[in-house]
DNA sequence: AATGCGTTCAACCGCACCAAA
DNA sequence: ATTTGGTGCGGTTGAACGCAT
């Protein structure tokens, strides 16, 4: 039997948002908090699937979000992330404050992939594409451990959860003499290991098929050559960050908002920018 | 000004997981 | 143990945009 739709097909709308219904959607959130998605375009009054409004919400509307591109020291945990993590874009995305999964996709697709290839690295393995031609002393510094001009004070000595690394069995792959930015032996959870029995890859992720193409993660990496993806690793910096939008403001006023003050203020930092609010 | 081409990114799609029934 | 509904995730698409000619 098949999947019931996750709504009906017939008078939902699709294609981009208007801003009709993007305030419809955050004046609803933003007073009733998030419930069941399924409800909410009927409750929002809005001729939208749930999903889509989740990811609208998500992707765009949620008022923590940074815009704009990411920085040099993102980037660079985005590439040393990816090299631990492999494609799960949420994982990455929850180490990076105010940065979205599809975002962080896009970023990786349209610009550190290039940059990488650029560089000589394969952007799915972290080797360098041609391994002869490219000795460690020729590699780029934008390779380094530390993003330049990075100026996050990182805590030292990490645990990252062992479950947040790939398992791999070519952990020994890694070429002699390539030190690249790759830490290594990092502690990652057991359960974000990407293995068959993960509950959260997707079919294509853990798909023996699609193997060449998914990005594999390297094994050797180690926080103890990089704190600053220590730092972001760690459980204590998720937790330590501050996702209630409506207690941080520059001046304030956001403190303790009414629903009407909310909206006028979260549609105000849309109009802006919400980078511009550094929230 | 018009056109073509490449790039970007918001949004969609399909699948898998998980909890509740 | 099985089914079902809700949600999350990663891959893909296509409209919008910018730039070169």
């Amino acid at each position: 039997m098949g999947r019931q739709p996750c709504c009906d097909k017939l008078g939902v709308k699709k294609g981009p948002w208007t801003a009709e219904e993007d305030k419809k959607l955050v004046n609803f959130l933003l007073t009733h908090g998030q419930c069941c998605w399924r409800a909410v375009p009927k409750l929002a009054g809005l001729r939208r699937c749930g999903k889509s409004c989740r990811l609208r919400w998500t992707n765009y509307l949620r008022p923590d979000l940074k815009r704009g591109l990411l920085n040099d020291a993102e980037e660079q945990l985005v590439i040393d992330l990816h090299a631990r993590l492999g494609n799960r874009w949420s994982k990455i995305a929850a180490r990076l404050p105010g940065r979205t999964d599809n975002e962080i996709k896009n970023h990786w697709n349209t610009h550190i992939k290039k940059k990488l290839i650029k560089m000589g690295i394969d952007p799915i393995t972290h080797e360098p594409l041609h391994k002869q031609a490219i000795t460690p002393e020729e590699m780029p510094c934008e390779a380094s451990n530390q993003p330049a001009g990075s100026d996050v004070n990182i805590p030292q000595n990490m645990d990252i959860p062992e479950h947040e690394v790939y398992s791999n069995s070519e952990a020994s792959n890694q070429p002699a003499g390539l030190d690249m930015n790759i830490p290594r032996n990092m502690n990652i959870p057991e359960h974000e290991i990407s293995s068959n029995s993960d509950g959260g890859g997707s079919a294509s992720e853990n798909s023996p098929s699609n193997e060449s193409q998914s990005a594999e993660p390297n094994p050797n990496y180690s926080e103890e050559d990089d704190p600053l993806l220590s730092f972001i690793l760690s459980d204590t910096f998720l937790e330590d960050l501050t996702w209630d939008f409506s207690t941080s403001s520059e001046d304030g006023s956001a403190d303790n908002p009414t629903e009407e003050n909310s909206l006028a203020w979260f549609m105000d930092c849309k109009d802006f920018g919400v980078q511009d609010f550094e929230l």
